[in-house]
DNA sequence: TTTACATTTAGCTAAACAGACAATTATATG
DNA sequence: CATATAATTGTCTGTTTAGCTAAATGTAAA
């Protein structure tokens, strides 16, 4: 039973549920687009991943710098499908995916920095 | 997605699904039934419940002293089948499903008076 | 090799939650 | 009506977890 617990604990969170609706969307995120799309500090960001990852949920693949999830193979079908088929009506689902179209717009490398930007004005 | 979080907290729990997976297996089962499967105290048992019910997963039905639960018409079917799927080999459920023929064996009087005493006992 | 930088890990705090017992509610029976 | 009893609700406690900042890791470029 604990994998299945590893699952549906993995689920049981809205951000969580956030970013696994965005990779259905769009193949792949990296973690400053998540983290962008979530706003959320980038540690948080991450750990939320590496939740979804540990329950078989999502892979990563690193580029250079930058490290790319999406969902993966394994992903359960018949959860996949309840979960698209619900929460594609949630308002904040919705909502995200005009905002991913904003973020997977953004060059990688401008995105990063807008971000770093916006942590040292916080800091004032 | 405020329902569907809720669902998914609803089964982020092993004792949560336990109940659901013997629900699946006996139809109906009264509070003091579950809280022979789960072995916890009474009220601990009756809050689980609670969640469920508040998630919509599970119904009640109040006879008399005795309050049944089973699931609910709406629990959703692509959920309940890869509960079904997964959960059926898991050794806990499996062992749950021999301990289970032996509670709905006993009457509910006698069940109830059972644990009365064992709780006496405990106070010991 | 030093510097910059994206991500992860460590460590902390506040909120959420499972568990227990005590008290309350609701129902049946003496 | 008073008593017994099955379940729920109130309240407390210990554990888990989501969030943060700071430090560590790993990779690319100067």
């Amino acid at each position: 039973m604990n994998k299945e617990l590893q699952i549906t604990k993995a689920l049981s969170d809205g951000n969580r549920l956030r970013v696994i609706m965005a990779l259905t969307m769009q193949k792949e995120l990296c973690v400053c687009q998540i983290t962008e799309l979530l706003q959320l500090a980038t540690p948080t960001a991450s750990r939320h991943m590496s939740v979804l990852q540990t329950a078989g949920l999502v892979t990563k693949r690193k580029d250079s710098r930058w490290v790319y999830y999406r969902l993966a193979d394994a992903f359960p079908p018949l959860l996949r499908q309840w979960l698209w088929e619900t929460l594609i009506h949630a308002d904040q689902i919705a909502n995200d995916q005009e905002t991913i179209k904003g973020i997977v717009g953004c060059e990688l490398e401008a995105l990063c920095k807008a971000q770093k930007l916006r942590r040292r004005n916080q800091e004032l």
